[in-house]
DNA sequence: TTTTTTATTCAAGAAACCGTTAAAAGCAAA
DNA sequence: TTTGCTTTTAACGGTTTCTTGAATAAAAAA
């Protein structure tokens, strides 16, 4: 299989990557918005650093875009405060400063990439195109079966087993299980859920369906089995583990 | 822990770090083995991409530089070739040609990075450590640990363990500890508190809600252990410190 | 020492959060 | 359209977390 074909099942594969684009230049920013939608991805703006700093620490995007001037919070400072907390998703300077001093800088605080202005799109993309397919091909190890303790899950039956019986899943729990399995010993909170599982398009008042849906996994697979696996920490969000 | 104290507790950990050379032109090859080996990293030199490709397909590399002007095969070759075997180990291109089209070429091939001679060491070495840092940190679980003694708060979990025992805490409870912990060694005002964990609402007198919290704290990290970590300054703060 | 200020502790009520049930709404195949 | 299944909404009770005020203790000032 050639790189690009990879990378095409790969796209298809997955739901749009999320990007977020601290920058307060207007012009660039909405440029890059077209670039980076034209290439099926989602973006968001933000045009201060501290705003940059607040959405980055959400959680919910899968590769940062980082101008280095920015009002309030430089982007050295937004990329060192972002890496306190999340060492995961990858960051990209953006800047005018061409110096090596500059550059090293930005990597000493965590930066993945730096990439000097002016810069021609398809760099850009290609560069980002780097770093979620790295980031997609760790998750991705081993195919089609995931576990946590005696639980596992099957994506090409759909189905989930424990302790080798059969469970049913409609799709909705399926794919929260999943997202459970996929962060196991991570506490996940319900509005890192509805933006994962429920497309976000909820507003923060209908959180309950989260609750219902929780309610159903363990009765289907915690109610008749030892240990629990799905755990509530009463404000914060539900973790899967075994214990 | 800042990140680069950070990074260099990754290198005393880490066992040295290979790195595979493909570059024909002697003296820069050697020059890269030098500079490479300051950075405590082991080199092998490849002089031909024929060579270079069957060196990379050993599989016994943590990172490729390649340069694209090659005999035998050139770069692109090489590295499509290398992909077609192994989607993993990083590849650095390494080259005089500064075109976009050239750089768009390599990363379709599946390179990671782009880097245009002439370029400064530091920034080389810095790319260098981009991709190693991931590649190891994958492994690690390096989730985010803030410590202070045998203290130690986990954001993924978020439980606190001290003496290696587990200790829930309620979310107000969290990011108090959270704040206390970032600023240990310094001591923190009750207004300073309120204004960063109970978001400056609240009017000056109703600052005992942070006594009651500290004394909530106390209770479940300090009462069973030694050292107390948690200290009065009367009329001032509190204090995190080891002592 | 006595007084005054500041901090700790306790208990109880308020508020926020979660689990559970039932019923409504949505949807697709028969 | 009807049927059966999935998804969502709504309501209520129980639990946990948060806040408050008052009593007690400790520290600083007089």
């Amino acid at each position: 299989m050639s790189i690009v074909s990879y990378l095409l099942s790969i796209k298809k594969n997955m739901e749009k990557k999320k990007i977020l684009i601290v920058e307060d230049d207007q012009r660039l920013a909405e440029n890059l918005v077209k670039g980076l939608s034209e290439k099926d991805f989602e973006t968001e703006i933000a045009f201060d650093g501290q705003i940059g700093l607040r959405f980055a620490l959400s959680g919910k995007y899968d590769l940062i875009l980082l101008d280095v001037n920015l009002p309030q919070m430089n982007g050295y400072e937004v990329c060192a405060k972002i890496r306190e907390r999340d060492r995961q998703t990858p960051i990209i300077m953006l800047t005018a400063l061409g110096e090596t001093d500059d550059k090293i800088l930005g990597f000493e605080k965590g930066a993945d990439d730096y990439i000097v202005k002016p810069f021609e799109y398809r760099e850009l993309i290609a560069r980002v195109n780097v770093f979620l397919k790295r980031a997609y091909a760790e998750n991705e190890t081993n195919a089609n079966i995931l576990r946590i303790a005696d639980l596992e899950i099957n994506f090409e039956s759909k189905m989930a087993t424990r302790q080798g019986k059969h469970i049913d899943l409609t799709p909705k729990e399926f794919s929260l299980l999943e997202y459970l399995i996929r962060n196991k010993g991570k506490v996940v909170s319900k509005a890192e859920i509805a933006e994962k599982i429920w497309e976000g398009n909820n507003a923060e008042n209908s959180l309950n369906v989260i609750e219902v849906y929780i309610n159903f996994l363990r009765k289907k697979i915690d109610k008749d089995f030892e240990p629990k696996l799905i755990h509530t920490k009463t404000g914060m969000g539900y973790v899967l583990k075994d214990e």
